[in-house]
DNA sequence: ATATGGCCCTGGTTGC
DNA sequence: TGCAACCAGGGCCATA
């Protein structure tokens, strides 16, 4: 389930590759549409566009594209002058996978996007239970993509405090809010609140602002640290080279249920909270 | 403002 | 061994 880590992973390996070639042609597949945008809109927009820059906003990989021309040719100095006027948006939902492959890779079943490149390669979105959504964007005909929520790297602390007091919902529920902080989801959320100590169940607004404070920064810790290791694979998650991660080896509660905790070796504990799984330590969460 | 449950969807696991 | 029921959950929606 990519989260922030994996889909800044993702956006980066397909920033560094794809950076001024530009889509040639856009095959999406007949399967009843998954996207927010349709098919054929979609396609017709992105042909002809140049690739300025690949980034994360939240949970979403946001490409920022050049005007489209008639030219078959990579675009050399992409980025430097242009100003991009239209994005394609792509949430990868639960399972999608977004891969730069050459032409020859054969494709895997649920692929539903595929655009081929100036360079010969292809960009190919891959998605089994189609949770994933795409959507296209003309600048010239409104704004440009944003998350609803703040992004957890560069949150204040005064404006976490401010998020999260007078709530009367479980921080964990709190943090799983896209509209608050954009780009947690169940694994980071179990996963900072271990490191924090503090049970997913308790109520944001009754946390101290320095329990806040800790919250804040073993999340932004545990995220900068999962990007570093290239994000968690605990299903089939891989990034734009098909390489997995490898921050799933440091989960200290998520999906470690019964196992001992790597403080004080009490058995991992299972709840349901906001119909999510949820892991933590009875003995050293409070 | 928050809570709950359903829906989307496939693949892996479990149970008989 | 084979098949069906069940579970996973991000985001969104309707309803309470």
């Amino acid at each position: 389930m990519p989260e922030l880590p994996e889909v800044e992973t993702i956006a980066r390996g397909v920033h560094q590759r794809l950076l001024g070639d530009r889509i040639v042609e856009a095959w999406f597949g007949s399967h009843k549409e998954p996207f927010k945008t349709p098919s054929a809109r979609q396609a017709k927009g992105l042909e002809g566009r140049a690739i300025l820059a690949v980034h994360r906003t939240g949970k979403h990989i946001v490409c920022e594209l050049s005007a489209a021309s008639g030219s078959l040719q990579c675009h050399p100095n992409a980025g430097l002058a242009d100003e991009p006027t239209a994005q394609w948006i792509v949430h990868l939902g639960m399972t999608g996978r977004l891969l730069v492959s050459t032409p020859d890779a054969p494709q895997a079943p649920h692929t539903h996007a595929r655009l081929t490149l100036a360079s010969g390669r292809e960009l190919r979105f891959v998605d089994p239970r189609r949770f994933g959504r795409l959507e296209f964007r003309d600048l010239s005909r409104g704004p440009g993509f944003t998350a609803p929520g703040v992004d957890p790297l560069t949150i204040t602390a005064e404006d976490f405090a401010q998020l999260f007091h007078r709530r009367r919902l479980p921080i964990k529920a709190a943090l799983l809010n896209q509209n608050l902080l954009s780009g947690v989801g169940n694994i980071y959320a179990d996963e900072s609140l271990f490191r924090a100590r503090i049970r997913p169940r308790r109520l944001s607004g009754r946390l101290t602002r320095a329990e806040l404070e800790a919250l804040r920064l073993a999340l932004s810790q545990v995220l900068e640290h999962a990007i570093r290791l290239g994000g968690s694979s605990v299903s089939d998650y891989v990034d734009a080279d098909g390489v997995r991660g490898f921050f799933q080896l440091e989960h200290c509660v998520y999906l470690r249920a019964g196992l001992p905790c790597p403080l004080c070796q009490t058995p991992i504990r299972r709840i349901l909270l906001a119909g999510r799984g949820t892991h933590y330590c009875p003995i050293c969460q409070r």
